[in-house]
DNA sequence: AGATTGGCGATTGTCAACAATCCGCTTGAC
DNA sequence: GTCAAGCGGATTGTTGACAATCGCCAATCT
């Protein structure tokens, strides 16, 4: 309804585009974990230059959401138990600290949008619908990471949020009891248009607690059998080894 | 002293290397915030094609050291006290949620590697030098974070690191008081040790605190007299418009 | 005089050919 | 039978040429 006058042309340079159609292909589970992807068939695909592409997966590469073997391929991650505990702790620190800021930097439109943000949630709760539920519950959380203004923030939000979105996609991990929801939710808001930054927090990191020890357990569960395989290791550490020290020396 | 082994040959992509260069030059403030960056110039400098460093410069930009306007050009983001806000903020939370984890998980090994890296701080304090005490102070903190095993935090903790160097860098900000240094730090360093995950929490955030009020003072500060310039707005944020909740309506 | 349009130079965006690298397989020796 | 060396095919890495786009400046019109 609000679209209507931001289609103009879409002059973005290509390869953001691609990146765009590949990232929706990733999170809606188009592509599956562990898939092996090739440049050219992916280029052919798309129709567009093998160059393109390739700056597209790099994007997608420093977003999470794929990873590169150099000289070899490239392939989608597959989430480990060990790393959704590593996105909803992360979350929980995120979320907390958005929710302090928010608290604490509240202006009139803040309230009414967050607000606003949280009617959607009651409304989709009331539809019964798990989907629109479960999108109205990643807008509240935005939300509240958005009217914080703090920019990086929101931007590494955005990232670990669609990392998010590519575990729960692959995991099934979408049941939730729609009576809760509003009551889980409730608090925080309440903490926020309150202005009481330190409880905010808390219940906002609280909120993500469920999973976090959801993931834990697990995670000692295949330690105690593990039948499917050794652990396995993301390169995503291997990417970018010791750069970082060395350049304080030319300081 | 350990790098015998490990000059092997760099069998890295030429764009990554590349990137290592221009980290570095940006990084020692070779390259000053707000300087245009022409690819076909660098590119001749550097003795690459214009494609490979173009993937070089890309890759900087996911790491926030440098900006493209598209189609335009690309530039040297320059850091206002508004983003050094951010920075510190942030580093605080992601040192804070670091300190708590490597409290809970603490290790033998843990222990020994941080109480090493505490003592090269202690060590680099007696040496009066304030570039080694600088290295040993990031390399602590570093280590903190290292030891969490937290991959995802690591990166980002990483990253951030950068930028705040790129500030530092550009801010004569490195004043510091010598005696000071090892009493701020020790506390944490016990904390974590003693397995006190709260208290470590609390300590690691503390500690950013400073940082975080002068550059909230030096903002407020800005608004009062704008003698300068009316605020520099980063394209950071336009970089990747509207791109996430779109792509949850297709699951 | 002021505003608008068209062209020009510089810079970035896109592409397709060529080179380098890796993985799996065969081949051969011991 | 086992292991190692080497070959072949597939895939990624790199490059230079070509196309699209932008900002600026001058010429033109009102």
């Amino acid at each position: 309804m609000k679209s209507a006058r931001s289609v103009k042309v879409d002059r973005r340079p290509l390869d953001w585009r691609a990146a765009d159609v590949l990232r929706e292909q990733i999170l809606s589970g188009k592509l599956v974990p562990g898939q092996r992807i090739t440049e050219a068939a992916l280029a052919a695909q798309l129709e567009v230059s093998r160059g393109t592409l390739r700056a597209a997966l790099r994007s997608l590469a420093h977003e999470g959401l794929i990873e590169q073997v150099a000289y070899t391929k490239w392939r989608l991650p597959e989430l480990s138990n060990g790393d959704a505990w590593e996105l909803y702790t992360l979350r929980g620190m995120l979320e907390g600290m958005a929710a302090h800021l928010a608290a604490q930097h509240r202006t009139q439109d803040c309230v009414v949008t967050l607000t606003a943000a949280f009617e959607r949630l009651v409304t989709a709760v009331a539809s019964r619908r798990h989907a629109r539920v479960a999108e109205a519950d990643l807008a509240l959380h935005k939300t509240i990471v958005a009217i914080t203004g703090h920019q990086r923030l929101i931007d590494q939000y955005h990232l670990l949020e669609q990392q998010v979105c590519h575990y729960i996609v692959h995991s099934n991990a979408l049941i939730m009891d729609l009576n809760q929801i509003v009551s889980e939710h409730e608090p925080i808001v309440r903490a926020i248009i309150a202005g009481d930054a330190v409880k905010a927090e808390r219940l906002a990191r609280a909120h993500n607690a469920p999973e976090v020890e959801r993931a834990a357990a697990a995670m000692a569960q295949e330690q105690v059998e593990p039948a499917t395989e050794p652990p396995i290791r993301t390169t995503r550490s291997k990417q970018r080894p010791k750069a970082a020290t060395r350049a304080r020396k030319a300081a």
